[in-house]
DNA sequence: GCCGTTTTCGGCCCGACTGTTTTCAGTCG
């Protein structure tokens, strides 16, 4: 089951959907969809809120509050299950289809009866759109094309692929002469898990020979817009790539512009209306006069329009704006306070390094600690046994000696589905750190799950659980569990959550890295490494817990090596919070 | 449907591109 600001946000949504599919208001439902992302970004659970909680959430009024607080009920809204049974099913699915928005959907739908991509498929092969009002051939080539090409890529990409061929494009550009800077915006900056599209941006003073250059990139399939300005092109692979061209005095507001959130920049130009300014991607403006206040960098727009600079991977507006006004913007953990990386393997079990390179590496990055975790007994595909754990720890203690590095000997339990671990509490209180997750069994219930974890969290031993929801991106679901209850035992026994900076994990994500803090959870951002270069991951860890506003202090492996140990030392802590 | 230091009514971010138009509508980000 999804967190209730999901399954609220989802309901809006759907809501929007079918108004603006059925010719509603434009302003109706521009008014869900501002609540259903106002809801879906809440920094709080709105589960046990009453519909004066929820009214308080920015965009949600008297009336969604009744519809949200119904959906938390009941499980459904009175309303809602009307309009579906008025919007026939299967013509919400249209909305997917790019370039098929609410006022074509309602248009074919109203003067062809087609309710399904399957019909609309039909209805191009017949010819038959082209003699509705405002379509002619090409629209309908466009749209046939577009069904194509949704089929082809479709899902959205993950954020470690996105920046490889983000920096494959920009590489060609950087070389023209033309090109006075180039980058990466949009999502992609934002550091979101996955991506949509990638968003390029070009300072440079002639754009033609820029768009030339990008239109005939290697991995261009097709070319699906060319602008002065904007163009995109569709890769090899089925990724969009949009680029901006713009003048490069007009750069940070540029950047800021395509950078988004959408919510953020909105934001922002509300702020500049109500200041008498307009704020475009052009720059900010005296609305009377037309005068340029600030364009040349993102610092300088912020500045003028009171705020400091907002780091791109909280730049969502939940409360960064606020929060800048009012002096209280986090100061955000970043890469350089990384210290040490608490979660890593070798060739003993599943890694496919051996100890000595590893360590080599983590030497190399500047690490002052480094913990070596290989899996328990319990995961037995990986033949782990008392010898060999033994064996490890005095190679370790040896490799030290000589490494210039302090090294942690730690282990990775696996939490089995009754909560129990691998190992006796004597044996495991010879690990320097010991980490625990979840391998298999992730479909119990939500009750089931919760015990399960909390067992884990309240073991005497245990000092981080690792990937916490399990989940893995566009492959599998985040368990179900009680967050709530597992972010309160693991604050009160001083057991750190993880955030696993794995593309194809990061998790904790965001969101429940912004809930487990607000609950005073510390976290440990690590690569779970299974060879060398996923020590290069650390940065997707440290974005996500930006993206939950952590700061340095939240994050214990930033945290000196006799801090680090006091807080590994569990029977200490308790000790010193008795005292 | 939401919202308010000009407003409880009357607005709601702004600009680019495409394809259809002969001055603009729809879609996207």
């Amino acid at each position: 089951m999804p967190r209730s600001n999901d399954e609220a946000a989802e309901m809006l949504q759907e809501f929007a959907d079918l108004l603006a599919i059925s010719g509603g208001d434009p302003f109706k439902v521009r008014a869900y969809e501002k609540a259903a992302s106002a809801v879906a970004g809440y920094p709080r659970d709105i589960t046990n809120l009453d519909e004066k909680g929820l009214d308080a959430i920015p965009s949600v009024g008297t009336h969604l509050a009744r519809k949200i607080a119904d959906l938390l009920r009941t499980g459904s809204v009175e309303e809602l299950d009307d309009l579906r049974a008025r919007v026939p099913a299967g013509l919400r699915s249209l909305l997917d289809v790019p370039g098929l928005g609410p006022k074509r959907a309602h248009q074919v739908y109203s003067e062809l009866g087609i309710t399904s991509v399957a019909e609309l498929l039909d209805a191009l092969h017949e010819h038959r759109l082209q003699h509705l009002h405002g379509w002619g051939e090409r629209s309908e080539e466009n749209l046939a094309q577009a069904i194509r090409d949704a089929h082809l890529g479709g899902a959205r990409i993950q954020l470690a692929i996105a920046l490889g061929l983000a920096e494959e494009v920009l590489a060609v550009l950087s070389e023209l002469p033309q090109v006075r800077r180039a980058t990466y915006a949009g999502s992609l900056r934002r550091m979101c898990e996955t991506v949509g599209d990638i968003d390029l941006l070009v300072a440079s003073d002639e754009s033609e020979p820029v768009m030339e250059a990008f239109c005939t990139v290697p991995l261009v399939s097709r070319v699906l817009v060319r602008g002065s300005t904007k163009s995109s092109i569709l890769t090899t692979k089925g990724v969009q790539v949009d680029l901006r061209v713009v003048e490069p005095s007009a750069w940070g507001s540029a950047l800021l512009y395509f950078t988004g959130s959408k919510a953020h920049n909105i934001h922002l130009r509300k702020m500049a209306v109500r200041a008498g300014e307009k704020l475009s991607e052009y720059g900010l403006f005296d609305a009377g006069s037309g005068r340029l206040i600030a364009a040349e960098t993102e610092e300088s727009v912020y500045a003028q329009l009171g705020l400091p600079w907002i780091s791109p991977t909280i730049r969502e507006d939940t409360g960064e704006v606020e929060a800048a006004l009012s002096g209280k913007l986090p100061h955000l953990v970043q890469l350089g306070d990384i210290r040490g990386d608490l979660h890593t393997h070798t060739d003993l079990t599943d890694g496919v390094a051996k100890l000595e390179d590893m360590v080599g590496a983590a030497k190399a990055r500047g690490y002052s600690y480094y913990a070596v975790t290989d899996h328990a007994p319990l995961l037995y595909m990986q033949r782990m046994t008392d010898e060999k754990a033994l064996e490890q720890r005095h190679r370790i203690r040896e490799l030290e000696r000589s490494a210039g590095i302090t090294l942690l000997h730690g282990t990775e339990l696996n939490i089995q589905p009754d909560g129990s671990l691998d190992w006796d509490e004597d044996f495991l209180a010879g690990f320097d750190i010991v980490v625990a997750s979840v391998h298999s069994a992730f479909r119990q219930s939500r009750d089931a799950m919760t015990a399960r974890i909390l067992r884990a969290v309240e073991h005497p031993a245990v000092n981080v659980i690792a990937h916490p929801t399990g989940r893995s991106i566009g492959r599998r679901a985040p368990i179900d569990a009680d967050w709530d209850a597992i972010f309160r035992a693991a604050a009160r026994t001083g057991t750190a959550l993880e955030v696993n900076s794995s593309p194809d994990r990061l998790d904790l994500d965001g969101d429940l890295v912004r809930l487990a803090r607000s609950a005073g959870v510390r976290l440990a951002v690590s690569t779970d490494a299974h060879a060398v270069p996923h020590l290069d991951n650390m940065r997707f860890g440290v974005a996500t817990a930006q993206r939950g506003w952590a700061g340095p202090a939240d994050v214990v492996n930033t945290w000196p090596l006799a801090k680090l140990r006091r807080f590994l030392d569990k029977h200490a802590q308790a000790h010193v919070r008795a005292g």
